[in-house]
DNA sequence: ATTCCCGGTAACGATCCTGTAACATGGAGC
DNA sequence: GCTCCATGTTACAGGATCGTTACCGGGAAT
């Protein structure tokens, strides 16, 4: 379920949209001109935008220029949408950076296949069910972890924390993102519970446990080839 | 200029699209079966991959799995080629996520646009900032110096201190400057850490320690190329 | 009610990082 | 060559961070 934000100045377009979309589980808001697009934008947060070219009043391309001028507004994925033919906006378009584009008129499921693209590709991480890191084997569906194919018992804290950690390896992860993403802690907490779990995980882990690397002072990484082994 | 890795049987094929990328001044690598994709990829590590659906021995889809699988080539963006009319390939490969797809024939000046704003799109979220200087490669957003590819163990404070030295190059940095810069001091204060720490600092980077020059008087300075070696 | 498991805290110990002090070295000017 | 002073070098101690263990409370299962 993502939330999406439909502008286009023809109110039968974004019905077929609108219909399009709820089916597939979105929610989305309308807008029927081109003005505070950015505004609407920073307000409701969607996650994509569909984006007329040709608006009355304030030209599409203005639009995206504007949206993608604001670092709040800058990663926020967008479709354009353009009358058929119009070769020139086809490729302003891409060079301008859009996400993608369609030219009207589309068929509904061709725009809801776009638009669950563009979502996967942004969302990607939180989309693949398994996720595979030398010998681990990561199964989120079933929330299970493999080592070497034997299966590893794992609690829900010390699972997603491991995962979290294997979804971008290598990368480091502060104590303060961990505390965010695993125990939903938005704000700093003084607590202790971060390093027993890690202790707890490497204990698990057994020999691959030293994959689990502490990165004194900031936080933690999953390294695939440990330091030392 | 980014590196692509072409996966296509037909030669005629990869050809056009080696000549019109080459324009674009990208590098890249051509492969004529499925297999070792990954493998390939993990050793070239591309930006990008262009990927048929039709090979000889290895589906397409099947390498797309396996791309999608490991961590290390997951984020790697994908742009699959298929014959005219498949919409049975065309759903599935969005279904499955891949990044675009384009239908056979093609032109080749479409393929460059969707290559590049694939491109801008995936780099545009990735940013890492690195900054490389010689052998000498700083990899700010994950804390880590490489020396001729090899990873170098430094401290919070070592690292900020080479960093700000490497981020601008030549330049003679001050005492102050640097007392400013990385410890944070705003008053002149009687301290001989940034000696202490220059001394570590050089000790770890060994041989190459001789790229931070004292100026004596004044400060520090990371030269490229060492007065003395 | 009892048991078991899980998650979090507290406390202690080990390790690592950092800044200071004290001494050594080496260059600049006389 | 001598002196002065900035820097190199070494050793050390305090402190911060992390590992480790033990324990407690709550919730689920029995």
């Amino acid at each position: 379920m993502s939330r999406i934000l439909i502008i286009d100045d023809e109110a039968d377009i974004t019905d077929l949209i609108a219909l399009h979309l709820r089916r597939e589980g979105h929610e989305f808001d309308v807008m029927h001109t081109g003005l505070g697009v950015k505004e609407q934008a920073l307000e409701t947060r969607p996650d994509l935008i569909i984006l007329d070219l040709m608006l009355p009043g304030q030209d599409g391309f203005q639009v995206f220029k504007t949206l993608r001028a604001d670092t709040r507004t800058r990663s926020i994925p967008v479709v354009m949408l353009t009358a058929r033919g119009q070769m020139v906006d086809k490729i302003t378009g891409l060079e301008l950076g859009a996400d993608d584009y369609l030219t009207k008129p589309f068929s509904p499921r061709e725009l809801a296949l776009r638009v669950a693209a563009v979502l996967r590709r942004t969302q990607r991480v939180q989309h693949v069910s398994e996720l595979s890191a030398g010998p681990f084997l990561v199964d989120r569906k079933n929330m299970k972890l493999f080592l070497n194919d034997e299966p590893v018992d794992l609690t829900t804290t010390e699972f997603k924390l491991l995962s979290t950690l294997i979804e971008s390896q290598e990368a480091i992860h502060t104590r303060a993102e961990l505390l965010r993403e695993v125990w939903g802690y938005n704000d700093d907490v003084a607590t202790r519970t971060l390093d027993t779990h890690v202790k707890r995980l490497r204990e698990k882990l057994g020999a691959w446990g030293k994959h689990i690397v502490t990165v004194r002072g900031t936080g933690y990484q999953f390294a695939s080839d440990p330091p030392d082994a």
